[in-house]
DNA sequence: TATTTTTCTGCAATCGATTGCATATTGAAA
DNA sequence: TTTCAATATGCAATCGATTGCAGAAAAATA
């Protein structure tokens, strides 16, 4: 590589007789410079190409204007989204963003989360890992003095920022409407229960039930289906049990509810006559399927926005004042032809 | 926001009475040290949780071990692959990203590389954004020494690293699938052709008419029609046409392609009996159509790990010998029903 | 034991930008 | 003309980690 050596205020300086400092001041915009000195060193700035080290001028500066962000998975389309939401905001104010991703592995989020720390970001957003059982490196990062921000997938015993989706909420409403449309026995296809998102919805799941007066069954709750393929399979569990869901509620994902309408068709299963379907999450192609999914739409942008308007509103006001710590949004369910029964 | 001071090296030193310099040797695993100076050195830091300051240290060592990525769209489903390719390389050789968002926009663009040149990222990987006219900002990253990567939509006249697809051959192909299968009317949907990437798709489509003597129909050329709804457009001007294509290649994307098709359906035109449809992208729900959708794969997530390799090879042997400038990925027609008319 | 080599540690400079303090200059007010 | 404020610039320290050089201590060799 070559290794040019890159212009520097005292290249700047020198060149116009002048110090450093005075070089700084012109380009930094901050106390006295001369009109006609500041417009000089700007000139030959532009004329050398001078780019201003930005780690210098941060290490001095004590400040990075930089967010890590650490997601399980970057282009998981929840995930993306959100960052590009969290991008959208930051961008304007001038600030940049550290991407990680941890892979669903709790060690490798560990090791971003250091890294991070290291690079002396200004605030850390993370949505944690599926493994995730201590949470050490998080209070690690508030030790250090750094903004953390937790969203959708948070640890809630840590007292930090919180963006969050009201997942029982929206669960609860999507239950109550399988059994609107008459669906009597509904099955719950539940994710990792080591990630509050996924209890809630259980949560939700269960209140729907006990509004209804609808027994539990056992059975009828399926653990770990989070992809397509466990997805398909867990509904050919179900669908050979001697009493039959009438329902699945994917509640973990709509790839999971995709592996469900796959599998029911293949087993020459009628949706939505005969059994219904909702996802989470609303994944673009759930639009298009045939029948098309009903599922939870978590306004994935908004809420990577909404991280970072909390990030710069909580930078404002330090004065330790009283911000509501945990900002939740509320999901909308989108009713589509795998649930609608009734007209 | 609580700045506590944090432990640097100093505070190592005074505390175990030695100077800055041992405690960085110690750590940093350099030069001589005593065995048992250094246990206790490493035992310190653990204690007092120091974390080393990345910026202190880039500075003085002239180099950020981070590339910096540049895209048009991070929740875009092919540049989020190329990411997370990228990120699962660097990695693993202790490399960061820094990830930043053209949104299609030249201007943005070049602010972003502007900010990635200040952070003295050790290199900048991009593919260009779609109303690029000027290439002064990438001559400029290349002024600056830092290494520079292109992928997919790359500025042929720079002398870079370019890692791209062979999407001229790609497009030949799937023009000469819906030939064999029996269509002789063959629309094209283009993309802008300040694109390269557009121009090549456009070219094979023109070689592949001319192999089979085909001649070429102005009017089923439509420029700019790489979204749904603009593919929808195009295909509602196309199918009233006095004379109707009974093909339309979506050379754009695969969310074209969708558009086409929900456009044939709703006009009660067949697929593929009547029509042939491909896209370009091999994007998750092209599977799950109805019919579902023949198209192109450009094994994304490996070009992003190829991008980071080709990096790391380049800085191995920076004896500035002959490596190949340009990798060409050769993509794969992925047949479907929506151009299957034979068996 | 004398001499050479190896190991250990400290000193001080360096990376590039910023900034408090001091000095110098200019201009305005008394 | 004197006095004070405002403006302009320089000096030198600082942010925290790294490293070449030098001297001291320990170990190895003659």
């Amino acid at each position: 590589m070559n290794a040019k050596k890159r212009i520097t205020i005292y290249d700047i300086a020198e060149r116009l007789n002048v110090t450093a400092s005075t070089v700084s001041r012109a380009l930094s915009n901050a106390g006295y410079v001369n009109a006609a000195t500041k417009e000089l060193v700007l000139k030959t700035a532009a004329e050398l190409n001078y780019k201003r080290n930005t780690l210098a001028s941060n290490l001095r500066m004590g400040q990075t204007k930089t967010i890590g962000v650490v997601v399980p998975r970057i282009n998981q389309n929840f995930f993306s989204n959100v960052i590009a939401g969290i991008e959208d905001i930051t961008y304007q104010k001038g600030y940049n963003l550290i991407i990680c991703q941890s892979d669903e592995q709790h060690q490798k989020e560990v090791k971003c989360v250091n890294t991070l720390i290291n690079q002396h970001v200004d605030c850390i957003v993370i949505s944690v890992s599926a493994d995730s059982v201590s949470y050490q490196h998080l209070q690690n990062v508030i030790d250090q003095g750094i903004q953390l921000i937790q969203f959708d997938r948070v640890a809630e015993e840590l007292e930090t920022l919180k963006v969050i989706n009201d997942n029982e909420q929206a669960s609860y409403q999507a239950v109550c409407h399988l059994i609107e449309q008459g669906y009597k026995k509904i099955a719950l296809l539940e994710g990792p229960q080591n990630l509050n998102i996924f209890r809630q919805r259980k949560t939700g799941y269960l209140r729907a039930l006990e509004k209804y007066n609808i027994p539990i069954t056992d059975a009828f709750i399926v653990e770990n289906a989070w992809t397509k393929e466990l997805g398909a399979e867990a509904t050919r569990k179900l669908l050979s049990l001697p009493d039959l869901p009438d329902a699945i509620f994917a509640s973990t994902s709509d790839f999971s509810a995709l592996g469900v309408l796959e599998t029911a068709t293949a087993m020459g299963i009628k949706v939505p006559a005969e059994l219904g379907i909702c996802g989470y999450s609303n994944e673009a192609f759930t639009e298009i399927t045939s029948p098309s999914i009903t599922t939870i739409d978590q306004f994935s942008v908004f809420m990577g926005k909404t991280v970072a308007n909390l990030f710069f509103q909580e930078m404002e006001n330090n004065d330790t004042s009283v911000t509501p710590k945990s900002i939740s949004i509320q999901p909308e369910l989108i009713v589509r032809s795998s649930t609608r029964r009734k007209s």
